[in-house]
DNA sequence: GTCTATAGTGCGATAGAC
DNA sequence: GTCTATCGCACTATAGAC
């Protein structure tokens, strides 16, 4: 048996979750995080650059997927099409089991502007990603900076649809929703 | 003569920028910047919510304007022709003298991720004015949120080659060029 | 206008895994 | 011995309380 338990960053991360909820995000000191995780307040910062950040680092798959779909399209595809094939590989990660979970932390990140701030930046980071992935099917610029804000525009929208507590449909569909919806506001 | 010199918010905000463009964000204390402008540090915050919020307080005219954009459209004007009117709103804020600032202040902000993640909160707080400005004219939901991402989308590709140094276009003609790149991204 | 809590950093010491 | 994760402590700046 190792001197400490393993898997720090897990407990930190519940830890945090669980008194975030109960006393919101600005009630819970990082030094009460770390108590219950059983580390010290250093510890923390040695695995989350801050307080806020505790909340935003499962991402980076979600990015990961989106970037695939994109580069995955068909060559011949139109941009919303190419942005419908990305929509349906971030679905994955929105599965029913995650939909409690993501709810509450919608509901913690906008009830606090300081949290809102750290999830528009990511946000901002994913279209800048997905951007750079339509520039390398051979889309010049502006045009994927545009493609990549129209994709995560319809993102953000079935996302927060998908974050309402007791919407039934699942992320795909309302993707494809809001992907329609769109496709008729820019029509003739 | 009143006891302290007027204009105390802006002193500081010159004071701000000037050792910010000296040493960067982080290599300037708010002592520093109270200092330089003749307050004192509990001055500057009452003035200001935070050190970032310096370089962040003159937007809300742009939004004001871009709103009274969004309203003043024809009544049976496309969504992209309504963010067209708002685009050339704000163009009334991006002249040449306000260029060098801009282009700096930009500067500024992305190398410095703390003031990447204010901008994109502001940015995102115009896109929801925008999105309510849109319902105001009658359209529901998701459709004014698209709406108004769409138009900051295009806002954005044009802002960001308006502070780009030397571009010698102005902000109008930046945005127009940029809505037709969209209308033929998502044209069939 | 002063005082203080909290966030966040720097660095040396320590304990175990390899 | 090297590497990695942690501790412990001193320290600064922000930001809010009083």
């Amino acid at each position: 048996m190792s001197r400490w338990a393993p898997g720090a960053a897990d407990r930190l991360r519940a830890a945090a979750v669980e008194l975030f909820r109960a006393h919101g995000f600005e009630g819970v000191t990082v030094a009460q995080i770390a108590d219950a995780a059983g580390v010290t307040q250093r510890t923390f910062f040695r695995h989350f650059a801050d307080k806020r950040e505790v909340l935003f680092d499962g991402e980076n798959s979600l990015q990961t997927a989106m970037v695939a779909g994109v580069l995955d399209a068909p060559r011949d595809a139109q941009p919303l099409e190419v942005a419908r094939v990305a929509l349906h590989r971030a679905a994955a990660f929105f599965t029913p089991e995650r939909h409690e979970y993501s709810t509450a932390r919608r509901q913690l990140i906008e009830a606090n502007p300081s949290l809102s701030e750290r999830e528009h930046y990511k946000m901002r980071a994913l279209s800048d990603a997905v951007a750079l992935a339509f520039r390398e099917r051979g889309m010049g610029e502006p045009a994927a900076t545009l493609s990549a804000q129209t994709a995560l525009a319809v993102f953000s929208v079935a996302f927060r649809e998908w974050t309402t507590p007791g919407e039934p449909r699942d992320f795909a569909a309302l993707a494809d929703d809001a992907l329609a919806e769109f496709r008729g506001l820019v029509a003739g």
